[in-house]
DNA sequence: TTCGATGTGTCAATGACGCTGACCCAACAG
DNA sequence: CTGTTGGGTCAGCGTCATTGACACATCGAA
């Protein structure tokens, strides 16, 4: 490839250019920029966590149990795709900690109700605020008819079940595009 | 700031007017977006790849080298952002194993430019292929028009380093909206 | 009341993927 | 000749995921 010439005024792409050329430059394009992007997304907060001996699976749990307080373990398991076993070496510390509490089931005896301490609930905040500042400039940058595109893609990109259970940790009240939960939750 | 360009196509969701200010259930959202959304981006070349003993990492080697080749060591080390003990761990088995190639630099001889043999052609082929389906499906279920928001977003989303690189990766023809090698805002 | 299914926890081993530190060689550049 | 650069390698560490097997309390029903 050529050593960029710096076009100064980069034209869009013209719509009648070689389709099937142009179809596989989407999509390479596209892996770019979920690699790149998804990378430095997660990038501060990693930061953050790496201080605290934690990564991204801390975040997680953090995340989920925070936004659906009283959570069982099984409910996480399925929502994180992960398995118990990988689940347990993340979130016994986070309790061990005092980030996160069990509470018994009080129909179900055998569950174990996670929600976040007041500890646990700073440290969320704290990686929610890194993130959200990122992410507010991106869409600041783009613009709310990006954002729009942006999560009808994403959603998109998700397979069923992750868009079930989208909808169904979701509070009906910022809900993406055409997301009606037909039976909710 | 408040005048953002109009949207004719995208449907006004509760997102169409200020989303400027980042609302705590918009962030939130974001999070699951990108963490579903990638990785069940990425599930269908992991399958593929977990048959033949490699991981992601070997994927976005195939990936890099294959949209340029001749790219060097450290060229690929600056892209991927890991160290060469990483990349080393990946790559040598992909130059054992036949998928790519060294050769030295025609100026500094001390370089090893790398390419995809033929068989590392197929093999990302393969791995393209199967990714290609699912992103082309959210992006007919998406419209052209989220798909520009999309891109807008992940450029957004991405540090300016990876801009850098993804602008210096890109073939000229086919880049994505305001992606004059310069211009930000 | 017994018994199987369920929710959860845990031990042990494995592997992918990243890191640091230290050191090496070959080639370039002064 | 010397210092820097491009690249490789050994040794060790940590996170995050896996599988397989087992333990235990509880639930629900025969």
């Amino acid at each position: 490839m050529t050593a960029m010439p710096e076009a100064p005024d980069a034209k869009p792409v013209g719509a009648g250019r070689q389709l099937l050329f142009l179809r596989e430059e989407e999509l390479r394009l596209a892996q770019d920029l979920l690699f790149f992007g998804y990378r430095d997304f997660t990038a501060g907060p990693d930061a953050i966590l790496a201080e605290l001996g934690m990564g991204r699976a801390h975040h997680r749990v953090l995340h989920f149990v925070g936004r659906r307080p009283g959570i069982t373990v099984g409910e996480l398991l399925a929502i994180l795709g992960i398995t118990k076993q990988s689940l347990g070496r993340v979130l016994n510390p986070l309790v061990e900690e005092g980030y996160v509490v069990q509470a018994p089931g009080r129909n179900d005896r055998r569950q174990r109700l996670l929600s976040l301490t007041e500890k646990g609930e700073a440290l969320e905040k704290r990686l929610f605020e890194r993130q959200r500042e990122w992410v507010m400039r991106a869409y600041r940058e783009a613009g709310p008819v990006a954002v729009e595109g942006f999560r009808r893609v994403m959603r998109g990109l998700m397979g069923p079940e992750a868009r079930a259970q989208l909808d169904r940790a979701l509070p009906e009240a910022a809900r993406p595009i055409g997301t009606k939960p037909r039976s909710a939750a």
